[in-house]
DNA sequence: TTTTGAGTTGTTCGA
DNA sequence: GTCGAACAACTCAAA
């Protein structure tokens, strides 16, 4: 007779509101928490560098999590149908349970490991962990998946509210025990820490793991929340959640976060209904990216819309360097860049403005920004980092118009209107008085030679000419409209 | 089936 | 300095 239930967690790295270890706790038996650390499976995209060190500190902080309510999280690695046929084997769980992926080779995993399952007598089940509504509950009147952003968000709230959390049963679990040793790692095993010191600042803004998530919202509930709707587009202060890494590994529950939002609003008059109606829409985004991705496999490498399969893109490696880099000569573009490079995070306003910048001003495809920020970005998330540069490039669902081409010294002027962002990230140009520190060029050989700047030298001039790439892709773009009667 | 209203985040130009 | 229009029609979603 068999005697444990299974919980693999994937991307759902908490304790609270986990419906899978609910729905295990929930069967009595003693639980066996595993994750498998998987880079062999076909179709899976293994992760960037940044997801890596983010995963690492993330299991350990699960680790200690479950050990705290008696039960030891089991690390294994290799592709995950086999390591669970063998796991099944060995013990003979009654059931595996899971919270949900949206990506295709994801969801075909599933269904393969619980076909497997089903033939073994284990009962294989799968929850909604990571989102507010599953990507096939909204559809138009006519069944088909939404393509515009704000009647999908309309329709999805009018469906219904969200599911509340679930509390946590107190006290210990119930641990499974094996008879004999699991073929478990630890932690160093896996091998996911950069091998350069490169994540060394990492930890002074993030702690993965949930004790950090619900700091992170804790704080932004009482500095950040009220003025929302305004403050995020400004870099230059902490304006923002910083939940996006969190949620990327499921540290928090989206639900938990949708309802204490609305609660925070409640109890403090100073959040506007247009604070926390923003707040919630940023919710509503990456439930529209997994309903893009659900319904369009390839949207991270794939044009959504295919009439850009014929645009062509400039193949520009000296441009593309300098802008991962953070050399472009634009002070704001070289800010974020270096930002991601520092912190593995950038300001959302300034993820729009250099996205903007390469695939517009260089004329470099979309999908390049997209892997650089799979690999650097800690909240690189299969579905909003697609669905997102798509709808920078145009290409994408409810896209970003071609003649939207954000001007870098403008965006700079108008969101860092003192520079403190770029003086932060851009060391070099500190001494540099605002509003010239978001056009070095324009500054007087007098100024430049009192800030310490030698353009050229100690920062790049301009790679590209403003108003003539700003032409060149006015013209590509429409090209590329024509061309398509 | 046809019609109608609407659509995240911008820039530039000219009055 | 401020403000509205143009950019360019197109697609989506619902009535």
């Amino acid at each position: 007779m068999s005697s444990s239930v299974i919980v693999w967690f994937r991307d759902d790295l908490r304790i609270n509101d986990n419906p899978a270890l609910l729905a295990a706790i929930e069967t009595g038996l003693p639980v066996l928490a595993l994750y498998i650390f998987d880079e062999a499976s076909e179709g899976i995209r293994p992760l960037g560098r940044a997801s890596k060190w983010w995963l690492h500190h993330s299991l350990a902080s699960l680790t200690k999590n479950l050990a705290s309510r008696g039960v030891e999280l089991v690390l294994m690695k290799g592709p995950a149908h086999a390591v669970i046929a063998e796991l099944v084997q060995q013990i003979k769980p009654s059931a595996l349970l899971w919270n949900r992926r949206y990506g295709v080779a994801e969801r075909d995993l599933d269904a393969r490991i619980k076909a497997d399952c089903l033939k073994s007598g284990v009962d294989a089940r799968s929850f909604n962990g990571a989102l507010l509504y599953e990507p096939w509950e909204i559809t138009t009147k006519t069944g088909d998946p939404m393509k515009v952003f704000t009647p999908f968000w309309r329709a999805a709230q009018a469906l219904m509210a969200p599911a509340l959390p679930w509390p946590l049963p107190t006290g210990k679990m119930s641990a499974f025990k094996p008879s004999s040793a699991l073929n478990s790692l630890s932690l160093e095993d896996l091998s996911l820490l950069p091998k350069r010191d490169w994540a060394k600042h990492f930890p002074e803004t993030w702690s993965p793991g949930e004790q950090g998530a619900q700091e992170k919202l804790d704080n932004f509930f009482e500095s950040a929340f009220s003025g929302y709707a305004e403050g995020r587009n400004r870099p230059d202060y902490r304006s923002t959640s910083l939940l996006a890494p969190h949620l990327r590994f499921g540290e928090i529950s989206i639900r938990d976060v949708f309802q204490r939002a609305g609660e925070a609003a409640h109890l403090n008059p100073k959040i506007s209904d247009a604070d926390l109606r923003s707040f919630r829409s940023e919710l509503g985004w990456r439930e529209f990216s997994n309903h893009l991705l659900f319904h369009n496999p390839a949207l991270a490498s794939e044009n959504y819309n295919r009439t850009f399969d014929a645009f062509p893109w400039a193949d520009n490696a000296p441009a593309l360097h300098a802008w991962q880099r953070g050399l472009t000569g634009y002070p704001i573009v070289d800010a974020g860049m270096r930002e991601l490079w520092q912190t593995g995070f950038m300001h959302n306003r300034v993820r729009m403005i250099v996205a903007s910048f390469l695939i517009k001003h260089l004329l470099i495809d979309w999908r390049f920004g997209e892997n650089w920020f799979w690999d650097t970005l800690l909240d690189a998330d299969p579905a909003n980092n697609a669905a997102s540069w798509q709808w920078v490039a145009g290409s994408g669902a409810d896209a970003a118009p071609y003649y939207r081409i954000f001007n870098p010294m403008l965006q700079g002027e108008k969101f860092d209107p003192d520079g403190i962002y770029v003086r932060k990230y851009v060391p070099e140009l500190a001494a540099l008085r605002a509003p010239a520190i978001h056009t070095p060029w324009l500054a007087s050989p007098a100024d430049l030679r009192a800030a310490n700047v030698s353009l050229g030298k100690t920062y790049p001039l301009p790679i590209v000419d403003h108003a003539a790439a700003r032409e060149r892709a006015l013209g590509a773009f429409k090209a590329l409209k024509q061309g398509k009667s």
